[in-house]
DNA sequence: AAGTTCTGCAACCGCTGTCCT
DNA sequence: CAGGACAGCGGTTGCAGAACT
């Protein structure tokens, strides 16, 4: 036989507190103390729930709140912590005397999070923008207002678009617009020498099949998904080549099976199988078993694991010996070799780093492994 | 100045683990 | 032990007011 419940929230009032039913919250709470939510209200002569109640107090009505005017101090503290701890916003608010957890969330939404995307625009990048078949075609023109929530939550999820709907080349053409709308951020170089289309560049492969199929699996003669891409080798060569992206649901792997590996199953944290979004869904890169694990480039097959091991780079082209990137979307440009001896500013590293640890939606376990310089430089550049 | 759109944040919702009966 | 309330947490929503054209 359990409780009674809390309450029937039947004629309890919702919506903001009155500063009359604050003043009777913090009087009765004076006098008896807190806990014992449930009763609270009844005894206290309050139309709310319990739960309420406790909201109110804990997050407003307590002595010991500062209540706005978050230090650049303990900014600091926020994010240091929330980049070990993802969205663990109690024990962040732990670290911060006077603060709430809801307030600490509030900020973090509202502000910190705002000048991570900021900083990507002001050092020259631009963000890019989910590809979106059904508004592709009509850009929303903007009648007043501030920027948009909506821009900002797109931005946001732009690496992370689990339930992004395949675009099919007969529904929306993608090759004559995306340059208007996936431009990369990425360094200056890059942004030379990548076209707008080398969101592609990430390697596709399905991990369940051979070397042959999986060629065959990633070749596509569909020139509506065709990505030209400009690559600058470390010699200063220039080559363009022809990027495939993978569709899983018309190449071979079936809902059921590319489901489980999306939703956690055959994701290795250690990484050795990682996904990439790409368009239309996620592209799927296996670090695991060298034989029947590789990059698939533009039209071949580029490096395998073993490749992968001996250069201690992340791939290499087998065949001619030139270097390839084969890197996931967000640090698509990332690779050194094929970079040349460009090497990528701190931002960029830091910036890389946030993007990939998927922080915006859900834990950030990648962040936790930013090494401890870059982790600082992180957060001074946060603050500046 | 008016109309539109977005921001900031307080409050709610729903879930989970723990405790109580 | 089972069932249910409690406490706490993180995500989401709603709205007043600000910002912008």
């Amino acid at each position: 036989m359990g409780r009674a419940p809390c309450c029937d929230k039947v004629g309890l009032k919702k919506g903001r507190w009155t500063s009359e039913e604050d003043e009777i919250l913090i009087k009765y709470i004076q006098a008896n103390g807190e806990g014992s939510w449930r009763s609270l209200p009844k005894n206290a002569g309050l139309l709310r729930c319990g739960k309420s109640c406790r909201l109110r107090w804990i997050n407003y009505l307590r002595s010991d709140l500062k209540r706005g005017n978050i230090s650049s101090e303990e900014e600091e503290t926020i994010i240091k912590w929330h980049s070990s701890m993802g969205n663990r916003w109690s024990l962040i608010a732990s670290h911060l005397p006077g603060r709430t957890d809801n307030e600490i969330k509030n900020y973090w939404n509202s502000h910190l999070s705002r000048k991570i995307h900021s900083f990507r625009r002001s050092s020259g990048e631009t963000l890019p923008m989910v590809m979106d078949s059904t508004k592709a075609d009509i850009p929303p023109k903007r009648k007043g207002g501030r920027t948009s929530r909506w821009a900002m939550k797109k931005n946001k999820t732009y690496y992370i678009q689990k339930d992004v709907p395949k675009i099919k080349p007969k529904d929306s053409p993608l090759t004559p617009n995306i340059e208007e709308v996936l431009l990369l951020p990425t360094p200056d170089l890059e942004q030379e020498t990548f076209s707008s289309t080398t969101i592609y560049d990430s390697m596709v492969l399905d991990p369940k099949v051979n070397d042959n199929e999986r060629e065959s699996l990633v070749l596509r003669s569909d020139e509506a998904w065709k990505c030209e891409n400009q690559r600058l080798y470390a010699s200063g060569e220039k080559k363009t080549e022809t990027l495939v992206p993978y569709d899983h649901d018309q190449e071979g792997i079936d809902d059921g099976v590319f489901n489980d590996i999306v939703d956690n199953d055959l994701l290795d944290p250690d990484g050795v199988l990682a996904l990439t979004e790409g368009r239309g869904g996620y592209d799927i890169i296996d670090f695991n078993d060298g034989k029947d694990s590789g990059f698939m480039c533009a039209d071949k097959m580029v490096a395998t694991h073993e490749h992968l091991q001996e250069s201690g780079q992340f791939s290499s082209n087998g065949d001619s010996g030139e270097w390839y990137s084969c890197s996931s979307i967000t640090s698509g440009f990332d690779d050194g070799v094929e970079r040349g001896n460009e090497i990528w500013d701190e931002k960029e590293k830091m910036l890389s780093s946030l993007w990939e640890s998927d922080n915006w939606e859900g834990d950030s376990y990648n962040l936790s492994e930013i090494d401890s310089d870059t982790h600082d430089a992180m957060v001074a550049w946060l603050l500046s």
